[in-house]
DNA sequence: CCCCGTCCTTGACCAATATCAAGCAAGCGT
DNA sequence: ACGCTTGCTTGATATTGGTCAAGGACGGGG
């Protein structure tokens, strides 16, 4: 494992107050390793026997049933995912595949379950680390029932634009149709919701969203702080889309 | 506050392996108190001030928008309900109201983050709540974007006779409009689609629920233990509705 | 440069769900 | 017991979102 890389997980919420001692055990018996673009890492309902913490590239999570799949999260660097499952030693509840090229940070859970008990500052950052995770899905589910797929898209470009500062012009970051299975709906919906919202004061071309008229699409969809975030102190990781590039 | 409360709540897995002397520090801070029934507990966007127990009648968790309302979660005694919001210190996402009369227990947030940073013991504890948390939520998740409404209110029958030990009759406990908002759709549309439930083998008669089926019932939603639960050693407060009574 | 695969879009159609409105039934207080 | 309220159901209709099928744009690899 490269020596920057330690520096950089080391300055990781969830790791940063621990005692150093507990960090370098936690990490001897880590290791990391490259993966290449679109290769399953985990399948839901397997023994979590690893913390992921993503280095490089980018990971999607999602969930499937009888068939059908649904976008859970993208996560980038630097952050962890499927905390929850090695804590409890429990089957993950969501798979993960790599979307490009990828290199991973993998964590030994009994290690973690160890430590935890006996760094009480490592037990702090867990404790928030996961209230802030419990956060993010709640907020998400509250978008799922309380708006319709146009409000959806159209608080997400929102979202988008205010982590940019308020940009009127940004890119897409990721995939449509994995924006649209992220926010519950078909491709094709997405898209025809996408030209609706033309009415409401936005323009997307390809990858380019321009706001034509903020204080309308504001009216569309009033942002609610405790849907859209951001939560103080921030550590979202596993319920939310990465956010654009101005442009 | 009454002596048997305490043993209730000492007996919770967030207070049972905790130092005898910090719960009963965390304790004297707290006090218990009785309310009506339909009284607004919380108001989602407060500041987070008391973690609450149920510890008689129960408690709707639910979240608005623009005027438009769903149903999060049903606490029954006896747990806890926002812990997340007092350990981040943070602004309630969810609003919380009586269903009927209920007593409640109320801890102030400051003295419960106090003590987890001096008792691992309690930290683990509320370390692995907070998980089971999580988990639940993702699984309510899962299930809003995997399945149809009819797919989701035959697993919430099947989640009830399961929890009885598989009972084919027994009687829903909360109001239907209540199911119909926790599982994201109308009252209109669950009573209708209970009606066209009767063809995949379940009978719903006012409050009575009858498996006329089970094995077609079963075959019409493969229950999957990643959406529908349980999970292992199971504090699932906070995302769920209570379980149905035999008969 | 062109071919090919992938993603996105569009159209037509259909299914699922919401809305509006009315009627019904059970529970409660007077 | 009566009337009232509240929740549930039903019907008619509108809206939303999904499905299927085809075509177009874009980008990478030969």
């Amino acid at each position: 494992m490269r020596p920057d890389d330690l520096a950089e997980v080391r300055h990781l919420p969830l790791f940063r107050d621990m005692l150093k001692a507990n960090f370098d055990q936690l990490m001897q018996g880590a290791y990391a390793q490259t993966f290449p673009a679109g290769l399953e890492l985990i399948r839901q309902g397997d023994p979590a026997d690893f913390l992921h913490v993503v280095m490089e590239g980018s990971v999607e999570l999602y969930a499937h049933w009888e068939g059908r799949i649904c976008t859970m999260a993208v996560v980038q660097p630097v952050s962890t995912f499927i905390l929850a499952a090695c804590i409890k030693d429990a089957p993950y509840l969501m798979s993960a595949r790599t979307l490009e090229r990828a290199r991973l940070l993998l964590v030994p859970a009994s290690d973690l379950r160890a430590v935890f008990r006996r760094d009480p500052e490592f037990a702090v950052s867990t404790i928030t680390e996961l209230a802030g995770c419990y956060r993010a899905v709640v907020r998400h589910a509250k978008g799922l029932k309380l708006r319709n797929s146009r409000e959806r898209i159209a608080a997400y470009l929102l979202k988008q634009s205010r982590s940019l500062g308020g940009a009127a012009r940004f890119s897409l970051t990721v995939e449509k149709r994995l924006i649209a299975s992220y926010l519950g709906m078909t491709p094709e919906n997405l898209s025809r919701a996408i030209r609706s919202l033309e009415e409401v004061g936005v323009q997307v071309k390809g990858q380019q969203v321009t706001i034509t008229d903020m204080a309308q699409l504001l009216a569309f969809v009033p942002p609610d702080p405790l849907i859209d975030g951001p939560d103080t102190g921030g550590a979202t990781a596993g319920v939310s889309l990465p956010q654009g590039v101005a442009g």
